[in-house]
RNA sequence: UCCGCGGUAGCUCAGUCGGCAGAGCAGGUGGCUGUUAACCACCCUGUCGGGGGUUCGAUUCCCUCCCGCGGAGCCA
């Protein structure tokens, strides 16, 4: 058994008998009439049973339907120009292949609270799926980017041996009686393969436990890093800024019409062209200070001031050079004024914040030496890392893009919890 | 971890200045020849989050715990 013709591709079967599997969405009945909302996954069609043309046995097994119930329907696909699709069936046969009893998310108002515990069953929801459609579609125009322009894809572990960069807080895991950590990033991993394949990116779950409850956090999120040899900040930026052009670009052209049943505003997203303003850390702080915050030189940016510094602006922005104290070890440090980093974060805009941050890897032996011993990190873990800049170093940058944030962005979301099928979020981790 | 808001029917919520708990939806029954979160009528539904206290009496006031939501910090 495969399953056959799907709603999706119903045009292709006008004025013929086709036979549809799929899920009671819902129904409405009159004397005469059964109206069923058959979804199966590719769209949600309407099938028709009129009962002075429907046998007996057809009627009566329409009358006790429930919500949700799996069905087949067998019917005539008719043009019908008051559905929303074109089409509806004139149904000549049902079959109840199992009967749903009490489904909870019914067609009415539901709080976010019970729907995360009916996650399981959300996910057939209208809003729901197209949600995560669009994560498909923006997950495949990433792989698209990297894949079509000279990138290999070399994926990272995630079970480490070691904090990555001894910042955050790590999920613990035994590992045959050693301690082991999820992954946080595959940034030191991916400096490896891009000295082994020149262009290199990698794609999958990291892992942060911190006690972040925002609507801009997961504990498991999923994570893009492209990493480049021969590639210095202004290449990096360069390659961001290509790249979310393609990837929202792309989304726009296939996929605008469920961005409109999600009510999002495309405007912002059509303005996503190049060039992004490019703001120096130092110049973001003097902005938001004329604009009244009270950020001071030296201090990363809170939510508020992202928000305040991205609505100034029609599209993404890139803020260069943070202070280094802020940053991680392995950031390479400006020649012309070492109290900054060479890194850069991508910001959304309309407040979305963070979607990317990167930078120029530090490619001096005894520079990242110094910087790991001065972060208070065990010199030992780092030696493959160290090796690096031993065995040909040559400048080379990269970035992360978070998949969660960017979904949510371009499809407009209040929160990331949406973004992904099965959210795994501060001490909830059901279903 | 901290700050704020909340927990009342299966769901979304109202309400009780301390005195028999109430709407809509869902579910059930009936009605309606084309419905689009269908509609109309009737019926059914409660540990008022848990524990303790004050009181003649607490769902309501107080304390405490649990859970949820929003935000901060940290980050993608």
């Amino acid at each position: 058994m495969y399953p056959g013709i799907t709603i999706s591709d119903i045009a292709r079967h006008e004025d013929q008998e086709v036979t549809l599997a799929g899920w009671l969405y819902n129904m409405r009945s009159s004397k005469t009439l059964h109206f069923l909302q058959l979804r199966d996954g590719s769209g949600i069609i309407q099938c028709v049973v009129y009962k002075p043309e429907a046998a007996e046995e057809v009627w009566n097994l329409c009358s006790g339907l429930t919500q949700e119930s799996a069905i087949r329907v067998t019917g005539k696909v008719r043009k019908e120009p008051r559905s929303s699709i074109g089409y509806e069936i004139a149904v000549s046969k049902v079959e109840l292949v199992h009967q749903a009893v009490d489904y909870p998310i019914t067609p009415k108002e539901h709080g976010v609270a019970f729907l995360m515990e009916n996650r399981h069953l959300w996910l057939r929801s209208r809003r729901q799926h197209i949600i995560l459609r669009v994560r498909a579609a923006i997950i495949k125009a990433i792989r698209d980017y990297f894949d079509n322009n000279g990138f290999t894809l070399v994926d990272c572990p995630i079970l480490t041996p070691n904090a990555c960069e001894g910042t955050t807080t790590l999920f613990e895991t035994d590992y045959f009686g050693e301690p082991a950590y999820l992954s946080q990033s595959g940034q030191l991993y991916n400096e490896a393969t891009a000295m082994a394949f020149g262009k290199t990116y990698c794609f999958g779950p990291t892992f942060r436990a911190e006690k972040s409850k925002t609507r801009r956090h997961l504990m498991e999120f999923w994570m893009v890093e492209p990493e480049v040899a021969w590639m210095d900040l202004d290449g990096d930026m360069d390659l961001a800024e290509d790249f979310l052009v393609y990837v929202v670009g792309r989304v726009l052209e296939k996929h605008e019409k469920e961005l409109a049943e999600l009510e999002r505003d495309v405007s912002f997203l059509k303005n996503v062209k190049k060039p992004f303003p490019r703001i120096s850390y130092t110049d973001a702080v003097k902005q938001l200070q004329s604009l009244g915050s009270d950020i001071q030189w030296g201090s990363d940016f809170g939510g508020d001031d992202e928000t305040i510094l991205t609505r100034q602006y029609d599209r993404p922005i890139m803020v260069h050079r943070y202070p280094a104290a802020v940053k991680a070890f392995y950031m390479k440090k400006d020649p012309s004024n070492p109290d900054l980093a060479l890194c850069v974060d991508v910001l959304a805009p309309e407040g979305y914040g963070e979607i990317v941050g990167g930078g120029q890897r530090e490619d001096n032996y005894g520079v990242l030496e110094a910087s790991i011993q001065h972060h208070g990190l065990p010199l030992e873990a780092f030696k493959w890392f160290l090796d690096l800049r031993r065995y040909g170093s040559v400048p080379h940058a990269g970035f992360g893009l978070g998949v969660e944030r960017t979904v949510a962005w371009i499809c407009g979301l209040q929160h990331v919890r949406e973004t992904i099928p099965f959210p795994r979020m501060l001490e909830k981790i059901w279903p």
